[in-house]
RNA sequence: UGGGCUAUAGCCAAGUGGUAAGGCAACGGACUUUGACUCCGUCACUCGUAGGUUCGAAUCCUGCUAGCCCAGCCA
């Protein structure tokens, strides 16, 4: 795809063309704490995406400086996802394999004076801070020998302290009015076990100190992340300076990909699945990639969405029929053509010989001719749509009604002649009629009918599940949460945001396996699901429906 | 009220002193055995706002306004 020109581009080429930079090394650091979603997606798109575009490297680094929260699963999943998206790591690191260089960093902080062990809690450290408007004021602890924070630092690694008990400062200006650079802490206790170092450690390192070190460690050259870590900067180049690093890293920040009606949020990803409001990381409702991949997306078409939404500063959110669109390009040329009914009413063709069944030829996918064609069984009992049937239709109806006739794709042009109702007036079965000479393929343009119906035949049918979603929380429903207090956004779960529908496939779709992705004639796009597919059942996720210019009012 | 950032169409977004790209959405029309696809057309006399500089400003300067982010021993 055409790449769209964007401010990180045009920074790069200038760094390339002044001598400033001499090659291009990017990194995606995701810390292991959950799974990626379609925000991760973009950031991916951009670090491996520059870095090829100039020949660099992109390396896979898994900023693991958080026992507490990280797990392995994470780890595994990452690394799938990532591929899966279609990207290939320089190199694949580990945040915590610099801890003994990290800690090395630190000492030499403390013997340059930059660095101290503070003994005040964490509500005191807070209380000292300041405000946003108001500075804060210096720790009694600040000014400690170099001696003595040496012992202490030593000390707090030799697991001599509890958590909370010490931090090691950075010592900077507690004035400053980037609240970031009033003394942050660099280092806390925590006897926890790391997923990859296990209980060598008991101290760790803060993103703040960590972050910096790992991209000049790596000779990260463009280190870039989203807005939020702005005002982080000014510590981020004061961490590599005064940890005297000699690879210069540069971080730039681009803005977070947002989408209407999605939740975007690692954190509100993990309740929704802790707390059962789906059914895993991959649910189809999700934005996870994993999410995305169940619901039936390919990783064309997420690149080409990110790619589309481009890069920039900004804060705005795409609208979702963005994302849609570019699902129904990638898949249009790839998806086989099929017919299924989710809501069927049953149909009998009167005058069509009883017993008889006869086969259709019917073209896989017009948009691809190369995919050749298929056989389909027709004979006097079938399934439509109960949608494509309205007893007292409004003007500019073309589907079924009284006296009216349509084609039946593939086969013939049928004409309702009688509607079958049971015992509470409800529409149970059609009697309708077929020209012989309407059939497909044959040539008749004797007469024309506004309205194409797709079917099932009824015999052959195989029964099926589909699965249909909407937004598991609307933004609109959200918005409305401002004036609930107590209430979080769980609350605002849309009950509607999964529909399971039982209906019927046609019998060549009956080997199907999973992520198996077709077009419903008339319907939309649909991946087979991997979870929910059984021997005895199908089950089918809606991607995306076909637009629809139909207006029913 | 301190600091950082951002304002270009309904949404995303190019544009970097020479007279507003592109995509999504929407709306007309053609075509159609998917009310789909495809094709054609419409969609910013104006760039948050008020001034200023200039022959010329979305681009430079000043004031104002609005939105986003920051007070984890999270990342």
């Amino acid at each position: 795809m055409e790449e769209n020109s964007n401010f990180i581009r045009s920074i790069i080429k200038e760094d390339l063309a002044s001598g400033k930079r001499k090659n291009v090394v990017t990194r995606f650091p995701p810390e292991p704490n959950g799974y990626l979603h379609i925000g991760h997606a973009k950031s991916i798109v951009i670090n491996f995406g520059i870095a090829d575009e100039f020949n660099g490297t992109t390396n896979l680094r898994f900023d693991d400086t958080n026992p507490l929260k990280e797990d392995q699963e994470y780890v595994d999943a990452i690394k799938h996802d990532v591929e899966w998206l279609g990207y290939q790591w320089e190199n694949l690191h580990y945040a915590s394999n610099y801890f003994s260089e990290m800690y090395e960093r630190a000492v030499l902080l403390i013997k340059k004076g930059k660095a101290y062990v503070d003994d005040l809690s964490a509500e005191e450290i807070r209380e000292y801070r300041g405000t946003l408007t108001e500075p804060g004021k210096e720790s009694p602890y600040r000014n400690r020998t170099v001696e003595e924070n040496l012992d202490l630092f030593l000390r707090m690694k030799n697991g001599e302290f509890e958590n909370g008990q010490k931090v090691l400062r950075a010592k900077i200006d507690m004035t400053a009015g980037n609240i970031n650079m009033r003394d942050p802490v660099l280092y806390r206790v925590s006897h926890a076990t790391h997923h990859n170092t296990g209980d060598t450690w008991c101290i760790y390192p803060m993103y703040a100190f960590a972050h910096p070190l790992e991209d000049a460690i790596e000779e990260v050259t463009h280190s870039l992340c989203t807005t939020e870590f702005e005002e982080q900067r000014p510590l981020y180049n004061w961490v590599i300076e005064e940890c005297e690093m000699e690879a210069k890293p540069q971080q730039i920040e681009f803005g977070r990909l947002n989408i209407e009606n999605t939740v975007m949020s690692k954190r509100k990803l993990k309740q929704l699945v802790d707390e059962n409001y789906v059914d895993g990381w991959d649910d189809p409702r999700m934005p996870t990639i994993s999410g995305l991949r169940r619901k039936g997306f390919t990783p064309e078409s997420i690149r080409e969405f990110v790619q589309a939404t481009g890069v920039s500063k900004g804060s705005g959110a795409v609208d979702e029929a963005m994302l849609d669109h570019f699902v129904r390009e990638d898949l249009k040329m790839k998806a086989p053509r099929t017919m299924g009914i989710l809501n069927p009413l049953k149909v009998v063709i009167t005058n069509y010989p009883e017993g008889q069944v006869e086969m259709l030829d019917a073209e896989i996918n017009p948009e691809n001719p190369e995919m050749g064609s298929r056989q389909i069984p027709f004979s006097r009992e079938i399934y439509v749509e109960q949608d494509d049937f309205m007893e007292d239709p409004p003007k500019k109806y073309f589907r079924l009604f009284p006296g009216n006739e349509v084609r039946l794709k593939h086969a013939y042009f049928i004409k309702c002649e009688e509607v079958i109702k049971d015992d509470e007036g409800n529409v149970i079965e059609l009697r309708c009629t077929y020209d012989p000479e309407t059939k497909s393929g044959s040539g008749f343009t004797g007469r024309k009918v506004k309205g194409t119906l797709h079917w099932v035949e009824a015999t052959q049918a195989v029964s099926a599940q589909f699965r249909l979603y909407e937004p598991l929380i609307r933004d609109e429903d959200l918005k409305s949460a401002d004036g609930n207090e107590g209430k979080t956004f769980l609350d605002f779960v849309n009950e509607q945001s999964l529909s399971i529908q039982h209906g019927f496939i046609e019998p060549t779709m009956k080997d199907s396996k999973p992520h198996d992705k077709f077009q419903f004639f008339r319907h939309g796009y649909f991946n087979v699901d991997p979870k929910h597919t059984t021997e005895e059942q199908l089950v089918f996720n809606r991607i995306v429906s076909l637009k629809s210019s139909f207006k029913l009012k």
